[in-house]
DNA sequence: TTTCCAGTCAACAACCATTGCAGATTGATG
DNA sequence: CATCAATCTGCAATGGTTGTTGACTGGAAA
């Protein structure tokens, strides 16, 4: 995702107002490795500004997406999570905590295979590891539950 | 997923009841190959049978996932969807009407790149394909949504 | 710096898929 | 056919998310 400056730029390019609210969520998602949910990003900002609503988040979060800096992900986690990393990356999730880790490697060559594709049109191709993250492991003995 | 008279035997096995509802619902997945949610299922079943209750549904689908007879998805379209197809498989999704198709391949060589893993066990690998049916892309002359 | 207004915000209610609850009902066994 | 635990139904409640609306405000222009 772009930098707070950047995106600051980019709003006031598109004749959208840079809020106080805009900007503390770009700042919450700056760098944010978390894959954090709406609540978290509510959560984050709500500390430095109490008065924000949980829509306003919403909001800005589905701007940013629909303009792509920010990829909306559902991974089954029971709410969509946003991720500010726009490299081309699947996803590790946690099945006891819901702790989601990028995976960055080479899967080029996962396609659809001819027969499958029944003339659909693939735009995207998403890759979803799930399992059980090492403290979760201890912690249960290695038992999923 | 098994027949609907092997997974009465099952239920019958494990001391549970088969009651007339349970037995619309095995019909109704048998074979189903639309990956329907708990609305469609009891969309379907209402039909033969007025009174069953989507909560019915809900529960038997579950005891079903629970029992490993079923497999039950996110794919990201708003609501859960089951698959009575337990052969290990992908899905290709409809991003305009969410229709879902299976695709089989041999994806084996998907795994996580050790640098990633991170000491994570992976249980389980998900591809999922998104794009546009052969339908949708006539209905909308190739644009998406 | 003041004006002005399109764009934005906060609060609230509504929405949807799903689940908890409790009392009425019913398979399966003896 | 009597018994009773398992099951069903209807309804309320939940959690995540979105629609609505009137008040408010960032920031370009004067």
């Amino acid at each position: 995702m772009k930098s707070p400056t950047e995106l600051t730029e980019l709003f006031r390019d598109r004749g959208l107002k840079v809020t106080p609210q805009r900007r503390a969520i770009f700042e919450a998602l700056h760098g944010n490795r978390e894959h954090p949910t709406a609540e978290g990003i509510y959560a984050r900002v709500s500390t430095s500004m109490p008065t924000i609503s949980l829509r306003t988040v919403y909001q800005v979060l589905h701007d940013l997406a629909d303009m792509g800096e920010l990829a909306q992900l559902d991974l089954g986690t029971g709410s969509s999570r946003f991720d500010p990393n726009l490299d081309p990356h699947h996803h590790l999730v946690c099945e006891s905590c819901g702790t989601v880790l990028d995976v960055h490697g080479d899967f080029a060559d996962v396609r659809v295979p001819v027969a499958s594709a029944a003339g659909f049109t693939v735009s995207s191709t998403e890759i979803i590891f799930r399992g059980q993250c090492p403290q979760c492991r201890a912690a249960s003995g290695g038992n999923v539950s």
